[in-house]
RNA sequence: GCCACCGUAGCUCAACGGUAGAGCAUACGCUUCGUAAGCGUGAGGUUAAGGGUUCAAAUCCCUUCGGUGGCUCCA
C-alpha cells in the first residue's frame, strides 16, 4: 500500500530495527479503531443527517471523515468529545457479526460513501482502508456499539469500557478536509482526528511533547535565530536568506562541494531559464507541465524557468564525444529550479516554488551502474552520519502499473528497479518498494526523514534513468568503437538545500554543531573597558577562521550570556580584568558547562579543532 | 487548488462593538557589573488591504492578499 505521512507507523521503520511488536497487533491499536466507532456514534448524535465514510486508527491516533449538512464548530467538538465519554462509561460491548451483501447494503441504505465500500468489497476491487484487493473480500462483517454499527472488520476492545475516557481527545487537533479515498476529483469530507491512550498520563505526556515538538519547528527557529524570512512582496513560497541563514547554507554547500570533488565529481555551471523546446525533448514538458511556472514569451521563442537541471546537464554531455574510458562521468551543480506548488502546499523551507538543488548526474556504462549506484548511497550515508542523523528511511519508488504518466518500456523499468533493489541488498539497507513514487522517466532510491511534526519529507534521491538518454540519443564510444548508449543517475544528496536545513534545525533544534553554526564564539567583554581586549581576541579567533561576533552593548554580563544562550552560540567567551591581565577567556558552553580562563591560544586550538573535524561535541 | 482556522508595533501577545496596550528588540540617558536578562525616557500601529453594516468596527459581514492544520501534489 502507500504509505502516507500520518499513517501506519508499523512500517516506519526508521532506523532499520525490527519493531518488537507490530501497531496492529497492539492494544492501543484496537482503542483507538474502537475509539474511532464511538466518534462516529457521536457525531451521529448531533448530525442526524451526516454522512460516513471511513475511520481507521493512524499513528498517535484516529480519525473519522464525515460529510457534514454545515461546518462544524469548536462547540459541536466539545459537544462530541463529552458525548464520547458518556457512551465509554456506559459500558457497551463492541459486537461483531457476519452479514451477507444484501444485508449490507440494507444496513446502510442512505449512506452512499458505505455502499462504494461494500461493492468494492463484494467485487474484490479495494477495502475499507484503500488497499487493493485482488478478490472479493472473503466476508463482510459488522462491528455494534450501543446504536452505532458500521462495516469494520475489527478488531476492537471488548466494550466501550476497554477505552480510557480520560485519555482521549478530539479537540487537541482542528478538524480538515480530506477528498472521499483520496480522490481530488471527488467530494471533500470532514476529517475529525482524534488521539486516544491508555492512561491520562500519556496522553498529556502526548500533549506536551506536541507543544515541545512546536518549539524546535523550523519556522519559528528561523524567525528566532534570524536564518530567514518570506515576503509576501517577493512572492510566496520564495526564501530570503538572511545573513545567519546564508552563512549556515554556505557552510554546508562548501563542505558538500569539496566532497563532491574528492569523489570524482566536476562542476559545471547552467541557466535559470531555457527554451521550452529542450524541456519537450526531455519530457518534462508536458510531463510536469502542472508544476511548472508558464512559458515565458520572448520575441517569437518561449522559454521556461527551470524546474529541474537534467536536462541542461545533458545538453553539456552532447557538447562532446565521450569515451567509455571517461566514464563514470559526474557533473554537480547547486542548481536553483523554481517549480509551481499550489499555494495550499507550501510550508516554511520544506515545500517553496524556488529551491537549490545539490544536483548531480552521473553518466555510466551498464557495468558500472550497480557500483555507482552503491558509491552514491554510500555518500549519502557518510553525509547524515556527519551531521548525526540516523532517523530516515529509503524507499524505493517504482511505477504504478496502472498510471500513464511514465515514459519509457516496460524491460528498462524492470531492469532499473532491479538494479536499485539489488543495490540496496547488497549494503544492507532496509527499504520498502512504493509503487506509484518514480519519477517519471524512472524509478529510484529516495531517503525520507521527518519533520518535528512527524510529517515525511523526501531529501536525497538516487534516480536511474535509461530513458532521457535515449530521447536526447546520448552516447558514448565503447572498447570496441561501437557507439554505445550510457545510463544515467540522477542524484541529490541534500535533496534541496531549503528542505535539508529546515530538517536540520529541527535535528539540532537550533544548537548546530560548531563547524556549522553561523556564529561560533560570542564575545562578551563584561564592562566597556573589556571591548579593546575583546576587539583583539576576535581578531585571533577570526585569523584562525572562527566566526565571532563582540556584544560590546552596555547590557550586563548576564544579560549577554542570556542572549548568546537564546542564539545557541557554542562557545560564549567571558573576559574582564582578569583576563585581559593574564591572556585568557573564560569559556562557558552552550551546554551551559564552565570550562573556566582558559589561554587564548589554548581556547583557538581546541575550537579549531572541534570545527575542523566537524565534531558534535564543543570540546 | 480544496476544507477549516488565523492575521493587532520588527518579534511574542493583550484589548473582542465605545478614543489601540504590554514585554522583548531598537534609539537616547544613567549604570561598568565575573557566568540565565540593571534602571529610566523616547520612538514605533490609518489593527494585512479594500469594501459594507452601525451613532460608533481591531472586534460583525463580504472580497482580495498572506499564514497555519489537513487533503491533493512534491525536492
Amino acid at each position: 500500500m502507500h504509505i502516507r505521512h500520518g499513517e501506519c507507523p508499523c512500517d516506519l521503520n526508521y532506523d532499520g530495527v525490527a519493531m518488537s511488536q507490530r501497531y496492529e497487533d497492539s492494544r492501543l491499536y484496537r482503542i483507538r479503531h474502537s475509539s474511532a466507532h464511538v466518534l462516529a456514534e457521536a457525531m451521529l448524535e448531533r448530525f442526524p443527517e451526516a454522512l460516513i465514510a471511513i475511520g481507521p486508527p493512524i499513528e498517535d491516533g484516529f480519525y473519522y471523515d464525515f460529510s457534514l449538512p454545515r461546518t462544524i464548530t469548536e462547540e459541536d467538538l466539545q459537544w462530541v468529545e463529552n458525548r464520547m465519554k458518556e457512551i465509554i462509561r456506559a459500558n457497551h460491548p463492541f459486537k461483531y457479526r457476519e452479514v451477507t451483501p444484501d444485508e449490507a447494503r440494507a444496513q446502510f441504505q442512505g449512506q452512499p460513501f458505505k455502499l462504494e465500500l461494500i461493492e468494492d468489497l463484494v467485487n474484490g476491487r479495494e477495502d475499507e482502508n484503500g488497499n487493493r484487493i485482488a478478490e472479493p473480500a472473503a466476508k463482510i462483517s459488522f462491528y455494534t456499539q450501543d446504536t452505532f454499527t458500521d462495516l469494520c472488520r475489527g478488531p476492537h476492545v471488548e466494550t466501550t469500557s476497554g477505552i480510557n475516557p480520560d485519555a482521549i481527545s478530539i479537540t487537541f487537533k482542528l478538524p480538515a478536509g480530506a477528498y472521499w479515498r483520496g480522490d481530488e476529483k471527488r467530494p471533500q469530507l470532514t476529517r475529525i482526528y482524534g488521539t486516544a491512550f491508555e492512561t491520562k498520563e500519556e496522553l498529556d505526556e502526548y500533549l506536551h511533547a506536541l507543544e515541545e515538538a512546536k518549539k524546535r519547528d523550523h519556522r519559528i527557529l528561523g524567525e528566532k535565530l534570524d536564518l530567514f524570512t518570506f515576503s509576501p512582496l517577493v512572492g510566496k513560497g520564495l526564501t530570503l536568506w538572511k545573513p545567519a541563514g546564508a552563512m549556515l547554507r554556505h557552510t554546508l554547500e562548501t563542505w558538500l562541494r569539496d566532497l563532491l570533488l574528492e569523489r570524482g565529481y566536476q562542476p559545471v555551471v547552467t541557466p535559470h531559464i531555457a527554451n521550452l523546446n529542450l524541456y519537450k525533448t526531455s519530457g518534462h514538458y508536458p510531463y510536469y507541465s502542472s508544476s511548472q511556472y508558464a512559458p515565458i514569451q520572448v520575441d517569437d521563442e518561449e522559454f521556461m524557468l527551470k524546474p529541474m537541471n537534467c536536462p541542461h546537464h545533458i545538453m553539456i554531455y552532447k557538447s562532446d564525444m565521450h569515451s567509455y574510458r571517461e566514464l563514470p562521468l559526474r557533473y554537480s551543480e547547486y542548481g536553483t529550479v523554481y517549480r509551481y506548488e499550489k499555494s495550499g502546499e507550501l510550508t516554511g523551507l520544506t515545500r517553496v516554488r524556488g529551491f537549490t538543488q545539490d544536483d548531480a548526474h552521473i553518466f555510466v556504462t551498464p557495468d558500472q551502474l550497480l557500483n555507482e549506484f552503491k558509491e552514491v548511497v554510500r555518500f549519502f550515508q557518510f553525509v547524515v552520519g556527519t551531521l548525526g542523523i540516523t532517523e530516515f528511511r529509503a524507499r524505493v519508488g517504482t511505477r504504478d502499473p496502472e498510471s500513464d504518466k511514465y515514459v519509457g518500456d516496460d524491460a528498462l523499468w524492470d531492469g532499473a528497479a532491479s538494479a536499485i533493489i539489488q543495490a540496496c541488498q547488497d549494503l544492507g539497507l532496509p527499504h520498502t518498494v512504493e509503487p506509484g513514487e518514480a519519477a517519471f522517466y524512472g524509478p529510484k532510491l529516495d531517503f525520507v526523514l521527518r519533520d518535528v511534526l512527524k510529517r515525511e519529507w523526501q531529501l536525497g534521491t538516487v534516480q536511474v534513468d535509461y530513458n532521457l538518454p535515449a530521447r536526447f540519443e546520448l552516447e558514448y564510444v565503447a572498447e570496441d568503437g561501437t557507439r554505445k548508449r550510457p545510463i544515467m543517475i540522477h542524484r541529490a544528496l541534500f535533496g534541496s538545500v531549503e528542505r535539508f536545513v529546515a530538517i536540520l534545525i529541527e535535528h539540532f533544534a537550533g544548537a548546530f554543531p560548531a563547524w556549522l553554526s553561523p556564529i561560533q564564539a560570542l564575545l562578551i567583554p563584561i564592562t566597556d573597558r573589556h571591548v579593546e581586549y575583546a576587539n583583539s581576541v576576535a581578531d585571533k579567533l577570526r585569523a584562525r577562521g572562527i566566526r565571532v561576533d563582540v556584544d560590546a552593548s552596555k547590557n550586563r554580563m548576564q544579560a549577554k550570556i542570556a542572549a548568546g544562550r537564546e542564539r545557541h552560540i557554542p562557545y560564549l567567551l567571558i573576559m574582564g580584568d582578569r583576563d585581559a591581565q593574564n591572556g585568557t577567556v573564560s569559556v562557558r558552553l552552550r551546554t551551559d558547562e564552565d570550562l573556566g580562563a582558559l589561554p587564548v591560544d589554548e581556547f583557538v586550538n581546541m575550537a579549531a579543532n572541534v570545527i575542523s573535524s566537524k565534531s558534535l561535541e564543543l570540546k
